[in-house]
DNA sequence: CACGAGACCTGTTCGC
DNA sequence: TGCGAACAGGTCTCGT
């Protein structure tokens, strides 16, 4: 389910709660449920259970698709890789199907990982870099300069989406927002990396940063089945648009697969070319 | 280093 | 209506 701004969304709603429930900074873990333990990367399940009772949510980030709640010791990091969701509820409410993980906040609440394809993953770490130390630069940071971007590019001579996508060239973009971030840039997403002018690459960040920004405002894209209460999609100019008009050319979309990843583009707005 | 295929999983949608 | 194929917001590993 979740790309940047999806997973900023959902730490949002941690700390801030909602109608239905409160934030979750400052309860306390009274009990830990495992329900599938292949969710749990790091340390094995039992020192996992053990190791989250009695400790209190001090603070809630991101890095990356990471949500990270900090503990009063130790992190517990939380990837939702394509169908994951974490869910604020009561304690004593019947458990839905596909919950994984089920973390009891005092006696009133509880924090639910419900995962259907089962391939979200938790840590529970010590040392944040154990989980992040390959991970490449946070788009949204502001000392990441069009020129440092611009040169990483020049050292690649990968396709653009492919490489975009490549969580330690660049952190946090997905599918969506790749392939509309290129679209805004008029880039070809199969067009070598390298060939990029520094114009071109300075336009790329601001775009990447530019939707992101969009979907943070918009709460996120809700699509499928996976429904969250955000409206990005609705903004969509390529994303899962494929045949419908190009909204600035009225050219049809074009869908093609890279990397095993549907990828839709306007062939118009974003012609091939090599530099 | 770059790329493609396969794996990990379940659910929904599409095409005949 | 039924049924298999295709597709899905992600990432890892292996072979070429």
């Amino acid at each position: 389910m979740p790309e940047l701004p999806e997973v900023e969304t959902i730490a949002n709603g941690l700390r801030s709660g909602s109608d239905d429930h409160p934030g979750i900074v400052g309860l306390t873990i009274t009990r830990a449920q495992v329900l599938w333990r292949g969710t749990i990367a790091q340390p094995d399940p039992e020192s996992f259970q053990a190791g989250l009772i009695g400790q209190q949510i001090i603070s809630i980030g991101r890095r990356a698709k990471y949500l990270i709640l900090n503990l009063s010791a130790g992190h517990l990091i939380i990837h939702l890789r394509m169908s994951g969701d974490l869910l604020v509820e009561h304690a004593q409410d019947p458990i839905p199907k596909h919950h994984r993980i089920i973390l009891y906040l005092g006696e009133v609440w509880r924090l639910a990982f419900n995962d259907a394809r089962k391939f979200g993953r938790t840590w529970l770490v010590d040392n944040l870099q154990v989980v992040f130390d390959k991970i490449g630069p946070e788009p949204l940071d502001e000392s990441f300069s069009h020129e440092h971007f611009f040169e990483r590019l020049a050292q690649k001579q990968r396709q653009l989406k492919p490489l975009l996508l490549d969580q330690g060239f660049i952190a946090g973009l997905g599918n969506i927002y790749t392939d509309e971030a290129l679209h805004l840039s008029g880039l070809h997403p199969l067009r070598k990396a390298s060939s990029l002018s520094p114009e071109e690459a300075a336009q790329l960040l601001s775009n990447i940063r530019l939707v992101l920004q969009a979907g943070i405002r918009h709460h996120g894209a809700s699509i499928d089945w996976v429904y969250r209460g955000g409206d990005f999609q609705n903004f969509f100019q390529v994303y899962r648009r494929t045949g419908q008009p190009c909204r600035q050319c009225a050219t049809p979309i074009q869908r093609i697969v890279v990397g095993q990843r549907g990828t839709h583009f306007c062939p118009r707005c974003q012609p091939f070319k090599e530099g």
